[in-house]
DNA sequence: TTCCGACAGTGGGGTCGCAAT
DNA sequence: ATTGCGACCCCACTATCGGAA
């Protein structure tokens, strides 16, 4: 199949907001492709979404800035595109950095100028056609002739789309059937939505809910079959041998096949947590991982068990799925959790796990089977909020559908001893359509010099802004040493001077330094 | 006809390891 | 030895479409 059907699919795709339409596309080519390169099929599905099948390339916008000339005509094919793919794949990270410029610069010679656009996306990973995952499921089942409900099914199970797309087009609701949970592949894991309050979280619920301790760590799946033991993040990333400690902690569970999803987290000697930057440094590091175990030890927590000897478990409710794994766990491995149906002592449940350190909740209905790859309803997490008044530094024209709006807000807070303005970080986040529109004219009112001028717009620190975020993190990007964690703008503040903002001493004390 | 669940998009800070400087 | 870059970890929130009520 040529690339040019690829990149013609995706400009029809961009060009309507209609999923249905989108659907439409999508599954046309996803049947031509069946038709005429069925071993392709997984690779087509992919670029459908706009991805690349391989996880990296070493190749980002960075390093193509500046282009070959284009081709005149579109001859390359999803399986050229695959080739190079797979080579820069393969070659990503071994210091090879002129056979991969060669690589990029023969792949994009042969490509037309709509095909370079479309492959530097792909690269890039900024597709913006309003399809990935989800509308692709769609097209898949719609050009596979099968229930929705099975491809999700089996994209769930498989953890990856393409095998499930090639399954669908070539062997239809069979082959989908026999898609089934294998241990040592990593599914999707289940996520939580979030609610602002615990009474919130309740009442989406009927009866009895479930509240367990969420730890600020990196999430884990695990599993063990028959003493060989594989340890996946929430992308699916195999990081086995970086936690020798946790492979220990498995290998001793009394089972011969299981598969648990969990968290890990650094503790200090009284088994309070650590920041999170510290967990997530020694996760991301694939030094020595005797050496790392001995200075940043890990403590694997699990919450659910997916499957257990020879059995899966993900159609059973949570509260069968949680007793099973309390048999198979020792009790240094479940964090603490709690099943009421009482508001008042829900409350009183968080407050005590949040007093002990930990990130906040997670509410679940017992009764509901594990939904892998959704962020359905079954969970929902809730952690408490803290605000802030600051003032605005400066702003960051958008881009995508934020293009031609100022956007992203810089954020700073008065020094109480020098007078001064700091910045803690910036935010997107929380703005209406209706607040893009009215920033855009307010800052441009405040801009020092011309606003146009520039990426970044400075501006007279004039405005001040309500920021809700979850905590203070450890900097050394602003010169205060410390950043807010996931900031968001609540609402503008005309009654409030920037004389009168929160000072840096205030946050530093938040913060416990 | 209205409501609401699912989805895509728009980016935030921190960290590591490797290649280039 | 230092810096730049790619990829990963954590993630919040709004707008929109289309099926459910």
């Amino acid at each position: 199949m040529l690339l040019s059907e690829i990149v013609e699919t995706s400009r029809a795709v961009t060009a309507t907001s209609s999923r249905t339409a989108k659907v439409e596309h999508l599954a046309a080519t996803l049947r031509r492709a069946a038709a005429e390169d069925p071993k392709r099929i997984d690779v087509v599905a992919s670029y459908l979404s706009g991805t690349l099948p391989q996880r990296r390339t070493g190749v980002s916008w960075r390093s193509l800035g500046e282009l070959p000339p284009p081709a005149e005509e579109a001859t390359l094919t999803v399986a050229d595109v695959d080739a190079s793919a797979e080579e820069l794949a393969g070659t990503s990270g071994s210091g090879s950095g002129a056979t991969r410029r060669r690589i990029v610069a023969e792949l994009f010679s042969r490509a037309t100028a709509v095909e370079q656009a479309w492959l530097r996306a792909a690269f890039v990973g900024e597709a913006r056609q309003g399809a990935a995952d989800g509308v692709m499921l769609q097209a898949i089942a719609k050009a596979g002739d099968v229930p929705d409900s099975a491809v999700r099914r089996a994209v769930m199970l498989a953890g990856r789309t393409g095998p499930v797309a090639e399954a669908a087009l070539t062997g239809g609701a069979d082959a989908l059937g026999t898609i089934e949970l294998e241990v040592g592949r990593p599914l999707r894991p289940m996520l939580a939505a979030s609610a602002p309050d615990v009474p919130a979280a309740l009442a989406t619920m009927p009866g009895e809910v479930a509240l367990e301790t969420k730890l600020d760590g990196i999430r884990l799946q695990a599993h063990v079959d028959e003493g060989a033991v594989s340890l996946f993040t929430r992308t699916l990333e195999d990081v086995t041998d970086r936690l020798p400690e946790v492979v220990d902690v498995l290998r001793r569970l009394p089972v011969r096949q299981a598969v648990l999803d969990g968290e890990v987290i650094a503790l200090d000697e009284t088994g309070r947590p650590l920041p999170f930057q510290v967990t997530g440094a020694r996760t991301a590091s694939s030094a020595d991982p005797e050496r790392l175990r001995a200075e940043v030890p890990l403590t694997p927590y699990f919450f659910d068990l997916l499957h257990l000897d020879g059995e899966d478990l993900v159609d059973h409710p949570l509260s069968e799925r949680w007793e099973r794994l309390a048999e198979v766990t020792s009790e240094g491995h479940v964090a603490p959790r709690l099943t009421t149906a009482d508001v008042e002592q829900a409350q009183r449940f968080f407050d005590d796990v949040v007093a002990r350190g930990h990130e906040g909740v997670v509410v679940k209905d017992p009764q509901l089977p594990y939904a892998a790859g959704r962020r359905g309803p079954g969970w929902i997490k809730v952690k408490p909020r803290h605000t802030l008044d600051l003032v605005v530094l400066a702003v960051e024209w958008g881009s995508g559908r934020r293009k031609g709006w100022l956007s992203n807000i810089h954020l700073g807070a008065r020094d109480a001893e020098t007078g001064g303005l700091v910045m803690l970080g910036k935010t997107f986040k929380g703005m209406t359509d209706e607040m893009l529109r009215w920033q855009t004219e307010r800052f441009r009112e405040l801009a020092v010099g011309d606003p146009e001028a520039g990426w970044v717009v400075e501006l007279e620190p004039e405005q001040v802004v309500e920021i809700a975020f979850d905590g203070v993190q450890r900097s050394t990007r602003y010169p205060g040493g410390m950043a807010l964690r996931f900031a968001r703008v609540i609402r503008y503040r005309d009654d409030k001077p920037v004389s009168e903002i929160d000072t840096v001493q205030t946050v530093r004390a938040l913060a416990g330094w």
